[in-house]
DNA sequence: AACACGGGGGG
DNA sequence: CCCCCAGTGTT
């Protein structure tokens, strides 16, 4: 872009995102910290599912050091329902490494930053240009898709290497005298008027330096291939109770998919013979069941994988030489709980079901 | 470079 | 129902 119209574009960014830029409650702090837990509760994760979680993990943790001290089960609950656990874990590590080593002060350079658990190069250069106002790139998914329009950049997206284009294309274009601004700019516009389908060109406050716009298909930047071969796993989920009303759930291992999670007990289905699942549970969890009845079949869809619950409703006696990773609990005590989504929609099932008898 | 890692919204 | 969204860590 010529010298000129680069003046012109950050004007006209930086000027229409003063003007309509949605009040949002991170936008009311120049808080590293809390510009922070912000962008880590934002990768992957809309505007309006964060809201409510930002509000709550602040007040439960409103400084370095209330998180740096939190019980991980406290912290993961306060997570439950956003997704992507590790998220919470990394963001814990990092704040405890800058309690212990950079005198709880986020640092405000980018090699050091970046050396923190949970900081890569968007959040690096989030914080970084939001919280101390430095010329540094953020490029998320949504300056990838304003600037392949602004600037026609064809190549793939999915591909790694690309990103270095757009971080590059940033450093090149970014308002020296207004970063936080303008990179919160390319972002809110991405957000609500360059999206991903139906662009809003005709409100757009640089069309005239779009030059997708002016010569080419906004609404086919920007260019991404296909991938992902999606796995299905179908399980039966046992929500299952003792004589004594507790209910048995166990804890997900320390890696993995819902790492530390907790679930009702749950096995993958082998075959259709009806009992066979039942046999394999009563083996795996050494237990003596007794009635049986259905509950709610749905399906749950990851980024990778899809599992297709069946659940059910079992009665039984309580055992001694349950697995490790095993436990009863209360009705009352599993609420603190930190459960993913499917393992809460079959709880909230079983509820249902049984309060209507 | 490829894959693992949640959950929600829209057409 | 199927499609879309996309940062960081690990390998």
């Amino acid at each position: 872009m010529y010298y000129q119209y680069k003046k012109q574009f950050q004007q006209a960014l930086v000027e229409w995102y003063k003007r309509e830029k949605r009040d949002l409650p991170w936008r009311r702090t120049c808080d590293p910290y809390k510009i922070w837990v912000s962008e880590v509760m934002l990768q992957q994760t809309r505007v309006d599912t964060v809201i409510p979680y930002y509000e709550r993990f602040l007040s439960e943790f409103p400084t370095l050091q209330h998180l740096a001290d939190a019980e991980e089960e406290k912290l993961l609950k306060q997570w439950e329902g956003l997704g992507y656990y590790s998220r919470a874990r990394n963001l814990q590590a990092g704040v405890r490494e800058v309690v212990e080593n950079y005198n709880s002060l986020v640092p405000d350079n980018r090699s050091e930053i970046s050396k923190l658990k949970g900081v890569g190069p968007y959040t690096a250069g989030a914080v970084l240009s939001i919280a101390y106002n430095k010329a540094e790139h953020a490029v998320d998914g949504n300056v990838m898709r304003v600037l392949s329009r602004v600037l026609l950049i064809e190549e793939d997206i999915a591909l790694p290497k690309t990103k270095k284009t757009f971080e590059n294309a940033v450093m090149e274009l970014i308002d020296p005298m207004h970063p936080s601004e303008f990179n919160q700019g390319l972002m809110e516009l991405g957000a609500t008027i360059c999206t991903p389908t139906s662009p809003k060109c005709l409100l757009c406050p640089v069309r005239e330096f779009c030059t997708a716009f002016n010569e080419g298909q906004p609404e086919n930047l920007p260019i991404k291939t296909k991938k992902v071969k999606m796995k299905h796993i179908p399980y039966d989920v046992f929500v299952i109770k003792n004589t004594i009303g507790q209910f048995l759930v166990e804890k997900r291992p320390a890696k993995g998919l819902l790492a530390n999670m907790w679930q009702f007990p749950m096995v993958e289905q082998v075959g259709n013979a009806d009992t066979t699942n039942e046999t394999k549970l009563a083996e795996q969890y050494n237990l003596n069941l007794l009635s049986r009845e259905k509950l709610t079949s749905f399906k749950h869809i990851f980024s990778h994988l899809t599992w297709h619950i069946e659940s059910y409703s079992i009665g039984c006696e309580e055992q001694a030489k349950l697995p490790g990773n095993c436990q009863w609990f209360t009705a009352e005590e599993m609420a603190n709980l930190p459960m993913p989504v499917p393992m809460q929609k079959v709880w909230q099932s079983y509820k249902i079901e049984t309060t209507s008898l």
